[in-house]
This record gives C-alpha cells, sequence and structure tokens, in this order.
RNA sequence: GCACGCUUAGCUCAGUUGGUUAGAGCACUUCGUUUACACCGAAGGGGUCGUGAGUUCGAGUCUCUCAGCGUGUACCA
C-alpha cells in the first residue's frame, strides 16, 4: 500500500488519469464483454463552447455509462456535434459583420463563406470535444461523428428520397416564417415570442364599407382580398357572400369578399376580420379553404423577401419599410376619416431565435414533410407512428415502446404532436446539408449526385433537425447492417434538456419509426434547466455565465459532477452557484483524507474474507454498507442519481468517517476498514471517476482499472452477521453519555466520572477505550451489579445501568427538564399509537404488515420510556 | 386564454404504488479540536409541508377551490 500525497490536486492529475482510460482501450465496447448497452450523446452545436447545461449532461450521461460497464455491460457512449446549420451560419455572419463586413453573403460569395464557417465550425469542434474530456466523459472516441460529415449526409439524403418516394416530403407554396434579418425561412418552433407594446387600430377600408375591421398591421391591409365573420352573426350575415371593391392605394383597388367562418369570435373585438392570405398562417389557411370550396379568394403579396412594400402595394408604398408603411397607412386613415379607435396593447410577436427579428409571414415556395398522409404500406401518418411510439408501442409491440422519465412530459409530448402542422425543412441559409434535389426546365431528379449536364440543384439547406432526427442510427453505420447497428441499435439510454423535447426528441421518433419501422431507444431522461442562485438562466446578455472549464481549473472535475448531480429530480430545474461546488469539494477532500488515514494507520492489512472476524462495529458498518449498496442500486437504475449519491455521501461521511474511522483507531480491524474504503472507491466512481480512480491507482497499486472493476452488490454482503451485535447498544450508551456532557456544557480537559453497573463487567471493560474516545471520557468506573440476570450478550446491555458523575454540576434540574420533556413526547407518542391500535378501523382495514409495524413502533417507544424514566430516577440518587 | 410545473427549516432543495414521531446540504447556536481532515468533530435550535375543503382507519403524498411564482403554447381581428 502506497502513501497518498498531503493534498489532493485535480489539476495536476486528471488529464493524466483520463489518458490511461483512453489508452486503456476500455471506453470503446468491442474490448468489453457482456450485454450492449448504449447511450448517444446528443451531439452539442458547433457554434462556440460548452456550458455548465453541457457539463450536466456529460456527467449523467458517464455516470450511466460508467455504471453499467462497471455492471459487466458492453457499454457504449457515442460522441458527436451538431454542424446546427442555422444557429452557426448566423453567429459566424455576426462574427464577420462585427469585423466590418457588412453584408458576408454579398461580399464574399457563397463558397468562401462556407469555408470561413467551416474553418469556425472545426475550431469549435475542438474545443468542445476537448472540453467533453475534461469533464471526465468515458465516450467511445473511435466511434466520433458529426451530422454534417460524410457517413451522416449519405444518411441524410438517402432519407430525403425514401421520404420524397413515399409522398412524404412535398413542395408546396405555402405561408412561412421568414427572417428578413437571416435572408431564411424558421420552423414554427424556432420561433421565440417576445412582448411588446403595440397599437391597435379599429378601421373601415372605406367609408362606404359595411364592416368595421381591427388590426395591429395596418400596412398588411393593403394586400386584403376577403372580410370573416361568423355566419351566425346577425349583424354582418346579410353581406356573406357579397364582393365589395375598395380603393386604399395600393396598385389596384381591392376586392374584398364577405366570407363566413366558425374560426371566427363574434364577440371578440368587432367580430370581423380582416383576411391577409399572403401575411398571416391562419388567414392563408381561409385562402385555401375558400379554394378548396370552390369560392377562392385572391392572395395579394405586400410585403417582400427584403421587408420592403412591393410593387403591389402601391407606388405610394412599394421600397418602404414596414413600419414607414404603417405610419403612412395609417395617416391615410385619419385623413380620410377611417380611423375610429386607437388603443395600446401588449402583443406578442414571434421573432427568429437565431437572428434574433420579428418574422414576416410570407408566401414562399418550400419543402415540407407531410405529417398527416398515410405512408404508403403502413397505412398510418407520421404523426399516428410518433404517438404509438409513446402509448402503445409502435405497432402495438410494447418492446417498442419509449418510457419518458418523468412521465408528465408524455402528455406535453402528444398535446404537442396533435397541434403539428406540417414541417418546413426547407433552410436558405447556405451551411448545411444541400437539398438532394436538381432541377431541369420543369424536370425534377431527388439524389445524391447530378443526373447529368443542365441540372441544377435546389440552393436550399435542410433544416438542421432533419439530420439530428437521424442520429441514433446515422451514428451507427445504417444503411449497412453493421454489427454496431446490430448490437446497438435502438439504443437503450437517452438525456436531453426539456427545452429540446419537441425539437430533437420528436423529430428523432418520427425519423425512426418512419425508417426503420422501430423507435431510436427505450428510455428517455429529460431534466431541467439550469440556473443561477437567483433563479435567473445562465445567458452572456445577463452576464452570469459560469464556465466549466473556470470551475474545473478551481475545483476539479469531480466537485463540478458532484454538484450537477445532488439536489436535483428529473425535469426539474437546478441552482447551481460556488457553495454548492464548494460543498461537493469538501466531500472529495474527505473522501481523499479517509485514505490518507489508512496510509497512516493500517499497518496489519490482510485481504477481507468471509472468515474475518467481526466485532460489533464491524458488523455494523458492513450491514449499513448492505443496505446502502441495495438503495444506490436501485436509485440509479430508476434514475434517481441524486438521492444515490446522497446517501453514499451520508454513509461515506457520517458513517464511515465519523464513527468507523474513530471505533478503527481503537479495535484496529484493517481488513474491514481497507475492504470498506475499497468497496466505496468502486461505489463512488461513477460519478467521480477522477479522484475514486487516483486513489486506487496510488494507493492499491492495482493491476486493474477501478474503471472495470465490478461494480459491488449487497450480494457481496451477505455473511452471518453476528446476532449478538451490540453495536447499536454501545451507540445509545455513547450517545446518552453525550447528551449530558452536551446539557452541562461540559469541556473535554474536565475530568469526568462515569460509573457504569452491569453484571458483564468483562465486556464493558474491553469496549471503555471505545467509549471514552466516542464520548470524550476521561475516566471509567466500572461497578460490578451481579443481581442483573447475565443470559446472552445483548441481554447484558438491556441492563446496562449508568451513572454520570460530574464534578461542579450545579443545575441538576436543566437534565431533569431535558429527559423529563423526552419523556412527554414519547408518552405523547404512545398514547398515540395505542389509541391507533385500538381502533378497529385500523386494525380491519390497514395491511398486516403495516399493523406489524405500529406494534414494533410501540414496543420501541415503550422500551425507551423504560429507558428514559431510569436514567431520570438514576439522576435524583 | 389553455396546458404543465412549483409553493416543505433562514437559504437551496429531496421526499418513488398514501403508512414509523417529515429529511439533507448550507447558514445559525453551544462545546470541542493542533498526530487523516478547519475543505474538521460533537451536540442543539428551527417546519400548523402556500390557503380552504374533501376522500381515507391514516394525507407532504390523492381530488377540488383559491392565492403567489415559473415555463410552454395559442390567439392577438
Amino acid at each position: 500500500m502506497k502513501e497518498l500525497p498531503k493534498r489532493y490536486e485535480p489539476q495536476k492529475t486528471e488529464a493524466d488519469i483520463y489518458k490511461i482510460w483512453e489508452k486503456s482501450g476500455f471506453f470503446n465496447p468491442d474490448n468489453l464483454d457482456g450485454e450492449p448497452f448504449s447511450i448517444i450523446m446528443p451531439p452539442p452545436n458547433v457554434t462556440g463552447v460548452l456550458h455548465l447545461g453541457h457539463a450536466m449532461e456529460d456527467t449523467i450521461m458517464d455516470i450511466m455509462t460508467r455504471y453499467q460497464r462497471m455492471n459487466g455491460k458492453k457499454a457504449l457512449l457515442l460522441p458527436g456535434t451538431d454542424h446546427a446549420a442555422v444557429a452557426t451560419q448566423a453567429k459566424v455572419e455576426k462574427l464577420l459583420i462585427a469585423d466590418g463586413i457588412k453584408n458576408p453573403r454579398e461580399e464574399l460569395g457563397r463558397e468562401k463563406l462556407l469555408e470561413k464557417i467551416r474553418t469556425y465550425a472545426e475550431n469549435s469542434k475542438t474545443t468542445i470535444l476537448s472540453q467533453i474530456r475534461k469533464m471526465g466523459t468515458s465516450c467511445d472516441w473511435s466511434r466520433l461523428a458529426y451530422t454534417f460529415d460524410k457517413e451522416r449526409s449519405l444518411v441524410v439524403n438517402i432519407v430525403f428520397k425514401k421520404m420524397y418516394e413515399d409522398g412524404l416530403i412535398y413542395r408546396g407554396h405555402r405561408v412561412i416564417n421568414w427572417s428578413v434579418k437571416g435572408q431564411s425561412t424558421c420552423s414554427d418552433d424556432e420561433l421565440e415570442y417576445v412582448e411588446r407594446p403595440a397599437k391597435l387600430y379599429t378601421f373601415k377600408y372605406s367609408k362606404d364599407f359595411p364592416i368595421t375591421i381591427a388590426t395591429t398591421r395596418p400596412e398588411t391591409k393593403l394586400g386584403d382580398t376577403a372580410v370573416a365573420v361568423h355566419p351566425d352573426d346577425k349583424r354582418y350575415q346579410k353581406y356573406i357572400g357579397q364582393t365589395f371593391t375598395v380603393d386604399v392605394g395600393a396598385l389596384k383597388p381591392l376586392n374584398i369578399k364577405i366570407i363566413s367562418t366558425t374560426e371566427v369570435e363574434k364577440d371578440f373585438g368587432t367580430g370581423a376580420l380582416g383576411v391577409t392570405p399572403a401575411h398571416s398562417p391562419i388567414d392563408f389557411a381561409m385562402y385555401e379553404q375558400q379554394k378548396a370550396s370552390g369560392d377562392p379568394i385572391d392572395i395579394i403579396q405586400v410585403i417582400g423577401k427584403d421587408g420592403r412594400m412591393t410593387k403591389q402595394a402601391g407606388t405610394n408604398y412599394e421600397g418602404l419599410t414596414v413600419e414607414q408603411a404603417r405610419e403612412k397607412f395609417v395617416a391615410y386613415l385619419k385623413e380620410n376619416n377611417l380611423l375610429e379607435k386607437e388603443e395600446d396593447i401588449i402583443q406578442n410577436v414571434g421573432t427568429s431565435d437565431r437572428f434574433g427579428d420579428i418574422v414576416e409571414s410570407i408566401p414562399m415556395t418550400q419543402w415540407f414533410v407531410d405529417v398527416n398522409k398515410k405512408i404508403p404500406h403502413k397505412n398510418r401518418s407520421l404523426k399516428e407512428l410518433m404517438k404509438e411510439a409513446v402509448s402503445s408501442g409502435l405497432n402495438n409491440d410494447d418492446t417498442k415502446k419509449i418510457n419518458i422519465t418523468p412521465s408528465r412530459f408524455e402528455d406535453t409530448y402528444f398535446s404537442w404532436i396533435n397541434n403539428l402542422r406540417d414541417w418546413c425543412i426547407s433552410r436558405q441559409v447556405w451551411w448545411g446539408h444541400q437539398i438532394p434535389v436538381w432541377y431541369k426546365d420543369d424536370d425534377i431528379f431527388v439524389g445524391d449526385k447530378s443526373p447529368g449536364d443542365d441540372w441544377v440543384q435546389d440552393p436550399d439547406t435542410l433544416d438542421t433537425w432533419f439530420s439530428s432526427g437521424l442520429w441514433t442510427f446515422s451514428t451507427l453505420g445504417w444503411p449497412e447492417e453493421t454489427i454496431d447497428f446490430k448490437t446497438f441499435h435502438p439504443t437503450n439510454w437517452m438525456q436531453m434538456g426539456r427545452d429540446i423535447l419537441f425539437f430533437w426528441m420528436a423529430r428523432m421518433i418520427l425519423m425512426t419509426t418512419y425508417t426503420l419501422d422501430t423507435i431510436p431507444f427505450k428510455n428517455v431522461y429529460i431534466h431541467g434547466m439550469l440556473k443561477d442562485k437567483s433563479g435567473k438562466k445562465f445567458s452572456k446578455s445577463a452576464g452570469n455565465t459560469m464556465d466549466p472549464i473556470d470551475v474545473i481549473a478551481k475545483y476539479g472535475a469531480d466537485s463540478l459532477r458532484l454538484s450537477l448531480t445532488t439536489g436535483i429530480a428529473p425535469g426539474n430545474d437546478l441552482k447551481i452557484y460556488p457553495e454548492k461546488i464548494e460543498s461537493a469539494r469538501n466531500f472529495t477532500t474527505k473522501l481523499w483524507n479517509i485514505g490518507r488515514y489508512i496510509n497512516s494507520s493500517a499497518d496489519n492489512y490482510t485481504e477481507f474474507t468471509n472468515d474475518t472476524t467481526l466485532s460489533s462495529a464491524d458488523a455494523w458498518i458492513l450491514s449499513e454498507l448492505k443496505r446502502v449498496i441495495s438503495q444506490i442500486t436501485k436509485d440509479i437504475d430508476e434514475y434517481n442519481f441524486s438521492h444515490a449519491s446522497e446517501i453514499l455521501r451520508t454513509f461515506t461521511w457520517s458513517y464511515f468517517a465519523d464513527w468507523y474511522v474513530e471505533i478503527h483507531k481503537i479495535e484496529k480491524n484493517d481488513a474491514i476498514l481497507i475492504h470498506v474504503y475499497k468497496t466505496l472507491l468502486k461505489l463512488w466512481h461513477p460519478f467521480i471517476p477522477f479522484i475514486t480512480e487516483t486513489i486506487w491507482q496510488e494507493m492499491f497499486d492495482e493491476a486493474k482499472l477501478l474503471m472495470i472493476t465490478k461494480y459491488p452488490q449487497s450480494s457481496d454482503f451477505d455473511m452471518q452477521l453476528n446476532e449478538n451485535n451490540n453495536f447499536d447498544l454501545i451507540q445509545e450508551l455513547i450517545t446518552h453519555i453525550r447528551n449530558i456532557r452536551a446539557t452541562f456544557k461540559v469541556p473535554t480537559n474536565t475530568n469526568v466520572d462515569i460509573t457504569i453497573i452491569t453484571s458483564a463487567n468483562d465486556y464493558i471493560t474491553s469496549q471503555k477505550t471505545l467509549i471514552k474516545k466516542l464520548a470524550n471520557v476521561k475516566n471509567i468506573t466500572m461497578q460490578k451489579d451481579d443481581s442483573l440476570q447475565k443470559t446472552s450478550a445483548s441481554a447484558v446491555f438491556k441492563n446496562v445501568k449508568l451513572y454520570v458523575h460530574l464534578a461542579n454540576i450545579i443545575d441538576i434540574d436543566k437534565e431533569k427538564q431535558r429527559l423529563q420533556d423526552e419523556i412527554n413526547n414519547t408518552k405523547k407518542y404512545i398514547d398515540n399509537v395505542k389509541k391507533r391500535l385500538a381502533s378497529e378501523q385500523f386494525t380491519q382495514k390497514a395491511p398486516a404488515h403495516i399493523v406489524e409495524t405500529e406494534k414494533t413502533n410501540l414496543n420501541v417507544a415503550q422500551n425507551k420510556l423504560d429507558k428514559l424514566s431510569e436514567n431520570l430516577k438514576n439522576l435524583n440518587i
């Protein structure tokens, strides 16, 4: 056994330990045996550096992976990164603009800009991967993947083609969300709603128009082609079907048709809605509905892709920004006395989450995934597949059912699916998978490569979530039937933040159920968001960010890992702040110092076997350890990482360090001390891998890495525990002495005489040193009383009488009072239990084991009461 | 508007099919400690589990009401 250095300095050892692990080859499941267990890492975006959220995810995944690996599984944690299409391009463009390039796309052109983004992405990737290593994440680097590399791009194209041929991907002219700043579409999920003050204008198109309408976007009214009213609305019924021509200054006079739809609420506003098909998704839906019913209305686009008014808006407006046009149109309404009301309201506007500008609704031709169409040969839609996978299991096969932890997110998931509209997958940014579609005149070809000369590829790229959705199988070698794919798919476990539940989890389920007719993962664990001490989200603009790398430099990776996994519950948010990390760091120091104690005092080290003689304290610590192991195994299996580390901490610190180590100073059972310590290193390893592996190697010189030792099982501790285990009675004795000492505030260096009257004189004498040590007692006097019956060791202990004589005690009433209070409380409790046991309703209706428990409780309390009364009586002597 | 979540000790939070006298960490009080550890030890105080009702032999846990906070989502004519 070798000496540990005085202090644990993670900064000096962590990098080396990681290298040893990596070199050993055991991050790679090919070098492991057993049942497969797989986790595919949610790929971080290559938009910069990792934040604390990633650190938490890496920790959770690594705990799971190391735990499974130590339990003899062929464990795979597959790492990767995400090219993050729009997000990355937006980020790089922002940087370029800050560098003085006003319009990167125009000035650099496609190829040069892509090159800049590629360089940025590669740098960012390198940083991220090194950060993942610093966290101690035990992932298999030989299988590293990237959403934008060759293999993954191939999968994207194959799946795109398959969906196209099945008619699930189509090209359509629809109103979509358009970011003027980013010059690209956004899916509905990529919108962030921001509240801001706005004005609501109530007006008429013209003096002789019969219906008043209201709007917050007057400039779009230049493109109105209808007014919608409720079919039952008596005020407007007579106008339904009529068309009015009004001239509001647009290029041509507007033909406004009065249509009816139940979607309009009679009591809201004026009860009538101006319909602008080109610039509102709802209005566009009405436009399509009218078209389908054979009573079409017009569509007029008055806002262009550049965010300015189009020619259709009329010469007065053409070229103006939306804001300018609004002002002008309102001025026009005022001049002509058409404006009836102008009120201030708070409005929710959708902004682009990446570019930050308010999105415009504009009709454009884009690619969509149809979520409602029946899939050929499956007779179900994508929506239905997505529902099945989480409710009954795909194809009603419960082995193909996804379990979501915590389960409440299932409801959120279903309600999201119910409201799901077709998914717009084309983006006008350049960074991403270019749509594998080629055009020549009116011909369309879908495939990897151009089918010949003069074909032009669609310039658009795919939504980044398209490739992310394929992640669980694109990383495992599909479309080839590789060993990896057959072994590790569907993956066992997936974790993610609840913020990307829809973005990502839903898309993975969609893509996998459709493409492979199976599920992407069996279990998904949803974690909450990290917040600072005051409950605010971490963000650069709030200036409250904490860089995980700084934290690691200061406290070590283990402290960070531990602080990110204590006090969390699945799906709930977690607050993180320095005090919490310090507390974790203090624990790692404690664990280290126990090792240093063993260094200094365990000199008769013999291997622990089932024949090792156990003292009562030994038996106690082993039985506690057995209990702890079965508890934490259960906890990790149920993803209660926080609870597992909490009880392990209590055991390590309060039971092992504060009790057993103190006892060892007297009893010196080295075999047990070391055995328990080594077991603890194994149990802690998934949570704090660096320090445990460091101690393991430095102290014990083991040939085998701690990382691949067998995880302790509670059955390992099924030895015959001594029936005459009196440890709890000694504990009681000591606690009692401590109580008395505390009541009278006796300093340690004051001589205390204790007289213990017992028939088991010899046994107590043998424990005298222990009692002295743990109760801070200087002298113990023994007095034999043979009148006490000696039947067995435990019975002897129950007959212990304890007298405490303290010098200079004046206030004996204080101790009497304390005892009296405790007696009263116990009496009250006994009364309650008795009452419950006496009640027929209880004994008849409560389950038998509860009744039994209550009876035991009653006995325990009764014994306690006897003991307390006796102590009180003794105090009167 | 709708949905979901939260409300437990001064603070941050656990509390798993309802079942011992409701827990932890930090903070606090008192006492101690220089030989594994002050990044320490012992003892202690502190909670009508947000409000009000209900179901039950039994409710922090289940149901309903209300209040405060948070998140998501829709509408926004």
